[in-house]
DNA sequence: AAAAAGAATTATGAATTCAGAATTCATGTC
DNA sequence: GACATGAATTCTGAATTCATAATTCTTTTT
């Protein structure tokens, strides 16, 4: 929700510029087109982006607080890689604030917010049924991102963000078997249930659990397939 | 200004001025020398800090990262105050975030750690039998930066420390009446015989629960006199 | 031929400079 | 006398320039 009094979607604002070289960086990152441990050369990126060091660097300096990439003193920055030992860190955290957005959505949720969650929630399975797994990692996410947002909880929010994002290119790897992906349906289904029944300890502890199973099953992935033992 | 020449000391390592600065900008915002709401005159911390705009604009970017001041566009940055709100919304945060610490300290903790926690937990009866509060702040910082590094999850630990120092300056606001002060100290000794039983779920509701009461008695705190800021 | 040392090139760190915007003060008009 | 408009000053935003450190390539010596 913006400032409503705010007329006119006046263009006069300026995005400092520094920000949107850090949202287009950001971006860069998550899409996984800059890959983990990957070197950052700054006149490479002033050059694509069309800006000079200054802001760029700035930008670096606001990824770095974020962990997204890793400055080494007089060696440039880095992309962080997550390791598998960080998967495993950062997942239960995320379940520790997962569990805190459903128990605190389920109190504070409206009830277009859960209508939407459970048309969410039956999209989820279509997707599912049909096989589709870009719209189902999509509309998990959405999912996910509107019971962050039913949570209202702003820091809450950006604490969520924040570590997502260190994991985020994990999303990617979590290749589900179809008994685990019908199995998260299952559970996303139930978790539903208990937002729309206003049950806060039962949203927690279902959500807690959803992203642990998670955490399994892209760390299942992890073993089996591709051999990049960097 | 201070003589340069530090360079040739045997400071094999940068630091990275800017990541210096943004320390100790930070230290300035959370020790409460720059109050909530002030504006930031880049040119009276330049001239302070002995540095250039650069690396001092680098650090206050990265300090937003961090939701300690906020960035107005071209009207340059504030100290972002904590409200009632926000506190409301952090301390939650906080307990998921401590309760799942203590769980993983229970699992993960050694002897030696789970020696020292015991051995603060005593202390901190001590300057509650005392009356000195300052020390007792002191410990009792000291013991859920115990427990946190006991959980073995940086992750977990980086988190944590941000969503903290969003809410640090409220830690001095926690104007203890005699009876609060002394159930947080005895919660405290349950927390500490959960961590040596390493009963994971007790410590994690322990945690939870504590780090809740020490919400209502920062928000009671705030309703009564927030008169002395010391 | 291989390894080490030195020089050159490249990239990063930081300050200065330049441009643009906002706020404040002054002046003029109603 | 008060309010509005314009100009000046101050502050932020961004690029350029300068310095320093690291890496790489070349040459020399073993």
């Amino acid at each position: 929700m913006e400032d409503g009094s705010d007329t006119r979607r006046t263009m006069i604002s300026r995005p400092a510029l520094a920000v949107e070289v850090a949202n287009a960086l950001r971006g860069l990152i998550l899409e996984g087109e800059l890959a983990g441990g990957e070197k950052i050369r700054e006149k490479e990126l002033t050059e694509r982006f069309g800006v000079s060091r200054t802001p760029l660097r700035e930008a670096m300096k606001m990824l770095s607080s974020e962990g997204l990439i890793d400055l080494i003193p007089n060696r440039g920055a880095v992309i962080s890689q997550t390791s598998a030992a960080d998967l495993a860190d950062a997942f239960p955290v995320l379940a520790a604030l997962e569990g805190l957005a459903g128990a605190q959505a389920a109190a504070r949720a409206t009830e277009d917010e859960l209508a939407t969650i459970a048309r969410l929630t039956d999209e989820l399975r279509d997707a599912f049924s049909g096989g589709e797994r870009p719209r189902y990692f999509e509309i998990n996410q959405a999912i996910h991102d509107a019971i962050l947002a039913a949570s209202r909880n702003p820091i809450l929010q950006r604490t969520h963000a924040a570590v997502a994002g260190q994991v985020h290119r994990a999303r990617y790897q979590a290749n589900l078997a179809s008994a685990r992906w019908q199995q998260a349906v299952s559970e996303h289904e139930e978790i539903s249930k208990a937002l729309h029944a206003r049950d806060a300890a039962a949203t927690q502890a279902l959500l807690s659990a959803h992203m642990m199973a998670k955490l399994s099953s892209v760390m299942g992935g992890r073993s089996e397939g591709d051999s990049a033992p960097r």
